[in-house]
DNA sequence: CCTTTGGATTGGAGCGCTTCAACACTTTAT
DNA sequence: ATAAAGTGTTGAAGCGCTCCAATCCAAAGG
């Protein structure tokens, strides 16, 4: 910069005021110092910008796991967000570990991003308290659950209890009653699921056949539990799984297993990821907003950064059933 | 860390030493500043530091497309590499535009960052060269095809040219001839896969039936290629895609079009991505290590930091071939 | 001709940290 | 006892930038 300001005859003051478009410098200067920058190849340093500025403009961004498609689509909702409102983000992965999103949180707060979005994490709710005094945050695509006035995080999710009840009520109404849950274990939104499962049955009367299985978030965690399920005396006509990607991984070991799907066994997901749209899958499942989720994410920081709001917001989206190929009448 | 000092009744500079964990420093003074730092909620502003410090560890991650598993699992691995050499990423993404890439690459310059990943990258051998002047880079899973000492950058890619040529040797053992390729377009990895199923359909003396069609890089820019395809007097028995997404696409409007795979037209992908093992699809596709070539390219971009070598270095990985449920005999 | 006014420019302090030379004490060797 | 050699600790400079108050200058007003 002190190059930049020598090489265009001016101050170093000057040339910053140049860099950040202020109005009030004469057009001759500001063509020189343009030209002197270019001509020495000059870049400003962020660190040290956001050093003198006492901000970073960056929002912070923690997902639980790139991999997924569907979360990788909540990220790029708030990336598109935050562009459109001057802001960067920073992507940390906690490749669902619970430690490594803590030292990531911890990273990022560091970093001085100016507000948090946390995807799908598997914190749990004292992690979040803590986080919470320290820098805006809002929670997407898992729910911690708490009362609204206990944690300060503001939080954006679909409707997980209301999307598995959408998933039992197309089950049942298609005839199915042993309908059996394989579930997303102890991750973020497994919980409600599990719940809305619950209650869809009882709603229906078939409270006595509630039976949930431990699965997990990918397609490997499903092995198991088909197994062991197609082992007993009176396997489920339907099963409703976590994720897709769980689904999937229940669909290719239906397969292997030589159970037809629906004739067998109706299958139904969670997320309508891509994946679940590829006409060889079919899967049926349940939609979630990405993009909107994460539009709605940057929306809720900006408030608390730009309006000043300081008490937490709660938006819960709508689920949608989208019914495929792999949910059918229940076998005789 | 002026109040911790104080606190602890030390001066700034120990503080500083005692975060850093210099061993010169004597327990009583180390434990009063930790418990002065923790008392406060004390935490290093990491801006800050490497602005003094005149270094981030920071590796800056560009990447063609966070929604596609491909990259997505390329990104893992130069995490998981970065974080083992006491690196931390910074991952910005594309979306597949090159202009985007270019404001990205400009952002991660100015955060400083000590080296660069380009996953995938869209730009172009100009833009290349630019950036290679400013930081180390290297070239993950895309090729510019730049003679080695043109370049500044490392380069890390699976040969996509034997890839493809395994692709149609395969074929061409099955009894294919009309192989037909939808490419990638103007993706950086197109023109190697182009050029191998050219080479391939060549040494099995088919250069006349070599037929390219313009494709892309996911689902959706297969169904125009496939319409046309069908509707032409003699269809190929065979199609080789650019990648598992685009071949997932055509396999879907196969599927609408009656066509059955591999009975009425085998199909190939590219990648190996989780995608294609799903049963459903059983995709037969060429692999890339990803993992390796994550780490590969953190080790390269290591091995210039930390041991100053200068002169660039190409790494080219064997891909293998994959042969799963798509391909089969032509059909009669 | 002198004062006012207002826009353009600049000096310098300060952002939170690291680092290095210098200093203050101990311990050991002489 | 004194010098030499460690150990721990500190003051202050400096990293690259921003931004405020102060200054400068030219045009306008009296």
């Amino acid at each position: 910069m002190e190059d930049v300001a020598e090489r265009a005859g001016v101050s170093r003051a000057l040339v910053s005021l140049v860099i950040n478009g202020s109005p009030k410098v004469s057009e001759q200067k500001r063509r020189r110092v343009r030209e002197a920058a270019r001509a020495l190849g000059y870049r400003p340093n962020l660190m040290a910008r956001s050093l003198a500025q006492q901000r970073t403009r960056i929002i912070g961004v923690l997902v639980n796991d790139l991999r997924n498609p569907f979360f990788a689509e909540v990220v790029e909702g708030i990336e598109m967000a935050a562009e459109s409102g001057e802001f960067g983000i920073v992507v940390l992965n906690g490749r669902r570990d619970r430690g490594r999103e803590l030292t990531a949180v911890e990273t990022l707060v560091q970093l001085q991003v100016e507000g948090l979005a946390l995807v799908g994490a598997q914190l749990d709710g004292d992690d979040l308290d803590e986080i919470t005094d320290i820098v805006p945050t809002v929670v997407v695509a898992s729910d911690f659950g708490r009362p609204a006035d206990h944690s300060g995080a503001d939080v954006i999710v679909t409707d997980g209890r209301r999307g598995a009840e959408l998933v039992v009520e197309h089950l049942v109404s298609l005839g199915h009653e042993r309908i059996l849950h394989i579930d997303g274990a102890d991750n973020a939104s497994a919980a409600e699921r599990r719940q809305g499962y619950r209650r869809g049955m009882e709603a229906a009367g078939l409270g006595e056949l509630v039976d949930v299985r431990t699965g997990g978030d990918d397609e490997a965690a499903a092995f198991a539990a088909i197994d062991q399920i197609l082992a007993e005396p009176a396997p489920p006509t339907a099963v409703f799984a976590f994720n897709d990607l769980l689904a999937a991984g229940v669909l290719d070991r239906l397969d292997d297993a030589g159970v037809a799907v629906p004739g067998g066994m109706s299958l139904v997901g969670f997320d309508n990821t891509f994946i679940s749209a590829l006409h060889h899958l079919a899967l049926t499942t349940v939609n979630q907003p990405r993009l909107t989720m994460g539009r709605m994410a940057v929306d809720a920081l900006l408030e608390r950064l730009n309006d000043g709001r300081d008490e937490p917001v709660r938006h819960t989206l709508e689920p949608e059933l989208v019914v495929r190929g792999t949910t059918g009448p229940p076998r005789p």
